[in-house]
DNA sequence: ATACTTTTCATCAACATTGAAAACTTTGCT
DNA sequence: AGCAAAGTTTTCAATGTTGATGAAAAGTAT
C-alpha cells in the first residue's frame, strides 16, 4: 500500500537534513547542498522534495523560533524519522553490494 | 546541451550492467536485480531505463549471438561507457561525504 | 503450427526543476 | 507611533524527466 520510493535528489536532501540537524530548514539545506554539489539549486527543488518526503513518512517538521536578524522569518525545521534512517542504510548497503560485485577495471582482473 | 541526470533506478540498472558484463541484456538484468532487491520488476522498467541511458551516453549496445535454446532470441548486450563509470564514482563519493558528515546516532556523540 | 525468449511500444504516475508570488520580520524615515 | 522599504523564508503553479506496468511484436527452436 505504501509508496516507498526515495528518489535520487530526495535522498541527497534527506541526508543533508540529518547532517544539519537543528539547522535543517529549506534555505539552509539549499545552501549546504549547493556547496557540496557545486551547482546552483532552486528554492522550489528543495521544497518539493521536503514536502514529498513528509507525506511519505521520511520527515517530520515543526516551526522554529524567529531570529533577531533583519528579515528573520520563522523557519520550518525538518528532521528524519527512524524509518528514513533505515531506508538510507538499505540503499547504502545495496549499492555497496553492487560495488563489490563489479569487476575492478584498474586491478589485475581482466 | 545534454541532460545528464542519472535517476535512482537507472543507477541500479547501470551498476548491474557492469556486474553482468557480457551477460548484460534486458531479461538477465531484470532477473539479477529482482534477486538483489527481493522485489518484482517489470520488463519495461528495465528497458526504458536502458534505452534512456543509451540516449544520454551512459551505455552502448550491440546484438549478441542467438543461443541454441528453444526460444533463444538474439540478445541486445549493453556495456557502460567510461563516462558512466565516472558519474557512478562521483555519486558514490558525494554520498560517502554526506555519510561522513552525518552525526552517528549509535556512538558516543550526542 | 506451437511454444518459448527477448525486445519494443504506448501509457500513466511520481520525481526533478524552475521562478514568481506570498508571508513574515526587522529597519529606517517622518 | 505609523508606514514604507528591504531582507529571509516558504508556498504555489507549471513543465520536463524518470519510474513502472503490461500487452504486443519479433525472433528462434521444437
Amino acid at each position: 500500500m505504501k509508496k516507498n520510493r526515495l528518489g535520487e535528489f530526495q535522498e541527497l536532501v534527506l541526508m543533508t537534513v540529518i547532517v544539519l540537524q537543528d539547522d535543517a530548514y529549506g534555505v539552509e539545506i539549499q545552501r549546504d547542498l549547493e556547496e557540496r554539489l557545486k551547482k546552483r539549486l532552486s528554492v522550489g527543488a528543495i521544497q518539493t522534495a521536503l514536502k514529498r518526503m513528509v507525506e511519505k513518512g521520511f520527515l517530520t517538521s515543526e516551526f522554529g523560533e524567529a531570529t533577531q536578524k533583519r528579515g528573520g522569518k520563522r523557519k520550518r525545521i525538518y528532521s528524519a524519522t527512524p524509518y528514513a534512517h533505515q531506508v538510507l542504510r538499505e540503499m547504502r548497503d545495496l549499492r555497496a553490494q553492487l560495488w563489490d560485485a563489479m569487476p575492478r577495471l584498474g586491478t589485475s582482473q581482466a
